[in-house]
DNA sequence: GACTGATTAAAGCAAGTGATTTAAATATCA
DNA sequence: TGATATTTAAATCACTTGCTTTAATCAGTC
């Protein structure tokens, strides 16, 4: 007993592409738990659970998937950046590095590539939260490249903060950036845009001037 | 075919706030929606899922209860230290607000008034991120009240900014503050501790030294 | 001791879950 | 055209979910 099958309008890489898009938006709006394999493809307009398995297997590799969809090209975004401003010779402040931190990410909001728009981020932020997967640890090996330099230049432009203080205040960081851009964006598509709001590329220079200021503020002791 | 039943040992305020301790340890660990009313039960000593029912009628309304078990004091640590701040007649500064809203949260964590620990702080966090409910909706008129005067003295310290950058900075601070310390209390129950972190009083102290800092960079534009 | 109301236990329900299996429909290439 | 491998559909499995129902057991009062 097995129903009738449509030609095939796309092509597989096609197929899984759509499938993959299709998850991180359910995930980012609905968060990761709340998001079964039936509703990927029945949104993806797969009639039921199967293809989905056929292509990725179970349901973490396709959360893994989503995260290796978008990690590559921001975190070869935000290595241009570095590289580009190491090229230009002149001085290379710690807002600059925070800079090449936060905007490839929040590049994503804008839909600049063709659709998906902030989808990412928040799907982000619902991964860290979330206890069901290690986002760290998953992406491992991927973003770290870029994240380390970032970390590297940072620590040379604050020699007076002891080492631990350091570390601690650029998890903080780190966290707060995707949190504030994703809870921006959810705000956004939910309609209850606050009052007013600071436009987009405004609320993203901000950011960047907060976390800098943050890292560099005087510690404690 | 009903069971057997143990004579009663709890009454019921006891066996009220057992559930509420319980579902909130679980939601701290494991996430909102990988709690199911089973296991609240079985974790809390009953058996099955009539209890929770019979005292909370649905699942949201055991969320509520959790809210509502630890926004109360910590509503009230607030007002008391900004009325302590004031009564002492020396100058506020913007760092002495952060931190009246900063070290009432951080108090929770100590698990100073018996138990409990961090699972609160960590709960706040999960909540945050879900898009199951929504927590500012749900603690309005209680807890809004102190962070009101906070929100209220803050402004009045930073004359300078645009009032559209100062909301959506006291936002980012709100929140980031609640997910460091969510973050660090995890990072401490799961074992995996990042080779050496700050204790917890220096990291909560350097916390609001960060956020000072943050809420008070200069602007943008 | 029997009655009453509050609390607990057990079983069950309809719905939904991730995953597997089976079979049909397609594309590819000989 | 016909055999083969790839891709989709449908049905199914064992399990969990929130919640309800039914029945048993307690404490308190007369």
């Amino acid at each position: 007993m097995a129903g009738k099958r449509k030609p095939n309008e796309l092509g597989q890489q096609e197929t899984r592409e759509r499938l993959i898009e299709t998850a991180e938006r359910l995930f980012a709006e609905r968060g990761l738990d709340a998001v079964s394999m039936r509703l990927i493809n029945r949104e993806a307009g797969q009639l039921n659970t199967s293809s989905i398995h056929y292509y990725f297997g179970n349901r973490d590799a396709v959360i893994e998937a989503v995260v290796e969809h978008r990690m590559s090209r921001i975190n070869e975004s935000r290595l241009a950046l570095l590289a580009e401003m190491r090229a230009a010779g002149g001085e290379i402040t710690l807002h600059d590095i925070i800079a090449a931190y936060v905007r490839p990410l929040a590049a994503q909001n804008d839909g600049c590539d063709g659709g998906g728009g902030g989808n990412y981020v928040r799907f982000l932020a619902q991964a860290y939260a979330s206890a069901e997967i290690d986002i760290a640890q998953l992406a491992r090996g991927r973003w770290d490249q870029s994240l380390q330099q970032v970390a590297e230049m940072a620590r040379a432009r604050l020699p007076a903060l002891p080492e631990p203080v350091f570390r601690e205040r650029l998890g903080i960081m780190f966290r707060a950036v995707v949190y504030a851009l994703a809870d921006r964006e959810r705000d956004r598509l939910t309609g209850r845009e606050r009052s007013t709001r600071l436009p987009l590329a405004a609320f993203v220079e901000d950011l960047i001037h907060m976390q800098a200021a943050a890292l560099a503020a005087a510690p404690a002791l």
